[in-house]
RNA sequence: GGAAAGUUGGCGGAGUGGUCGAUCGCGGCGGUCUUGAAAACCGUUGACCCGCAAGGGUUCGGGGGUUCGAAUCCCUCACUUUCCGCCA
């Protein structure tokens, strides 16, 4: 959630940026949250006097009582029953101003960065970097640095204006992803149904081993970019949930174990960065880059069509995720050095991928700075997203009460976190399989072929 | 699942109704000494909220209660440890 000191500050800085991320009534929640602090200020300004009386009235009485003074005790006595009485409703006004205060915080969404495009829909985001990507010279602006791509300064492409490319024709016809796990006999789908229902495939054979290479590699990956491994437990408590946001909006996504009160995690950003809950780091601890690989569960409750085909969206999958902390100052730095990570997995994959910049309204409510990964499918003829990288700036943090000890002064302040795949399995293997199909089989990529013990798929 | 014992500041560990935000040790920070470091010695050192400040309030696992006054007594919940049971 949104600090107070960010409303105070930059109150209508804030408001623009909760338009831009197009959330409406953006100036009477933030007016809201302000007249709900002063209540609250009101409630603990006389709860505080009121207790100060009270405090030294009980050290006097400890005095007299010391002293072998009972009847002037007892006449202080008569002077708190009525300064009690008082305590007790401040304290209740003040609590429940805050609770207000809370409830209304919780409701309005991080402010994006300047940087973020507006807009209302993935039409609006723009993809900022185009690689391993054959169409022609409308994207050539788009071969530019990391450096300008990720600047307010640099080119980019509204999907709105993305141009319409000429099917390439191929030799022969290409297949989808679930025919070709068929051909192959690499995920059955339909066992998974048996012993689970649909979205949980049964990978099986060089399936499997595919799956297993492609984690191996993705993890290999991040321990070479310095990434520490975390192996987190896959269920969490409802208060893992409320850190990093998923509780109370999401709970509908979230499988519940009822009995236990506990959740399987949607992703490893729940346990990771959960590990950092109501702590102080030190200033040279930052930045913390931990990943991890986690299955991942997810009900997808609202789904169906031709989307959810396949390996398209499941309700069990495998990711590996990267998460990191830093300050303020760095934090920009940080998400480029992510960002610079997930497109060089795409690149040794050797797959066709665009980097999109999401515009405020598409971007997902707790997020400051968001770009999407995605891989063209050649088979499906559609990008699929494969990776979501954010900075969430302080407004994960600071429902976490995560922070760190400033170097230069010793002052405790709230952390910035960030996170990303890198990646989600499900479509990178959806898109492996149809863009590398050839008439002899399906070709693993050279950086892959180490971790899956084979040049194709045959 | 049954039984018992615990939960105190960054860590260890005192404290069973009054001046206790909490003895002490370690660690951290500053200083003395030293060419430098170590040792020794001196000082300092939690978080949150209100306040321009002075200062005040809250906080000893969470919540509730008793009391003029609670780390200390009572209730309740959570967690941890040990033993028994079960078990990969």
């Amino acid at each position: 959630m949104l600090t107070l000191k960010q409303i105070y500050d930059d109150k209508e800085l804030v408001i623009a940026g909760l338009e831009k991320k197009r959330f409406s009534g953006a100036r009477e929640a933030i007016d809201n949250v302000i007249a709900l602090d002063q209540e609250r200020k009101n409630a603990q300004q006389k709860k505080d006097s009121a207790s100060q009386e009270m405090n030294s009235i009980a050290k006097e009485i400890g005095r007299l009582m010391g002293a072998g003074k009972r009847d002037e005790a007892e006449a202080a006595k008569a002077k708190t029953a009525q300064l009690k009485a008082d305590i007790k409703t401040y304290e209740q006004e003040m609590a429940a101003a805050e609770e207000r205060q809370t409830q209304a915080l919780l409701q309005i969404p991080n402010v994006p960065y300047s940087i973020v495009p507006e807009g209302h829909s993935a039409e609006d985001n723009i993809a900022v970097k185009v690689g391993g990507w054959a169409y022609g010279e409308a994207l050539k602006p788009l071969e530019q640095s990391a450096e300008q791509a990720f600047s307010a300064e640099g080119n980019g492409i509204a999907l709105r204006d993305w141009p319409a490319a000429e099917d390439p024709q191929p030799a022969f016809a290409k297949l989808p992803h679930w025919e070709l796990a068929k051909k192959y006999n690499l995920i059955d789908f339909d066992l998974g149904v048996k012993i689970s229902g649909a979205g949980f495939p049964v990978y099986i054979g060089q399936g499997a081993r595919l799956q297993r290479a492609l984690i191996n590699f993705f993890l290999a990956e991040a321990a070479n970019a310095g990434y520490t491994e975390i192996m987190p437990p896959t269920v969490v408590n409802a208060a893992s949930g409320y850190g990093t946001g998923q509780l109370p909006d999401k709970e509908g996504q979230m499988y519940h174990c009822e009995v236990d009160d506990l959740y399987l995690i949607p992703t490893a950003e729940v346990p990771v960065t959960n590990l950092y809950r109501d702590v102080i780091l030190d200033e040279q601890e930052l930045p913390i880059k931990n990943c991890a690989y986690t299955e991942c569960f997810r009900r997808e409750a609202g789904s169906y069509g031709k989307d959810v085909r396949g390996l398209n969206r499941l309700h069990e999958f495998s990711k590996i995720e990267i998460v990191r902390i830093d300050t303020p100052e760095h934090s920009d730095r940080s998400h480029k050095e992510m960002l610079a990570h997930v497109e060089g997995l795409l690149q040794k994959l050797e797959l066709p991928y665009r980097i999109l910049r999401l515009s405020g309204g598409d971007m997902s409510f707790t997020a400051a700075l968001c770009y999407d990964f995605e891989v063209y499918s050649e088979a499906q003829k559609r990008w699929l997203e494969v990776s979501s990288t954010s900075n969430f700036d302080t407004y994960q943090a600071n429902r976490l009460h995560c922070r760190y000890r400033r170097q230069e002064d010793k002052k405790v302040q709230i952390a910035h976190t960030l996170n990303g795949s890198a990646l989600a399995l499900p479509r990178i293997v959806a898109a492996l399989l149809e863009n590398n199909q050839t008439e002899e089989g399906i070709r693993i990529p050279k950086a892959l072929q180490p971790y899956f013990g084979a040049e194709m798929i045959r």
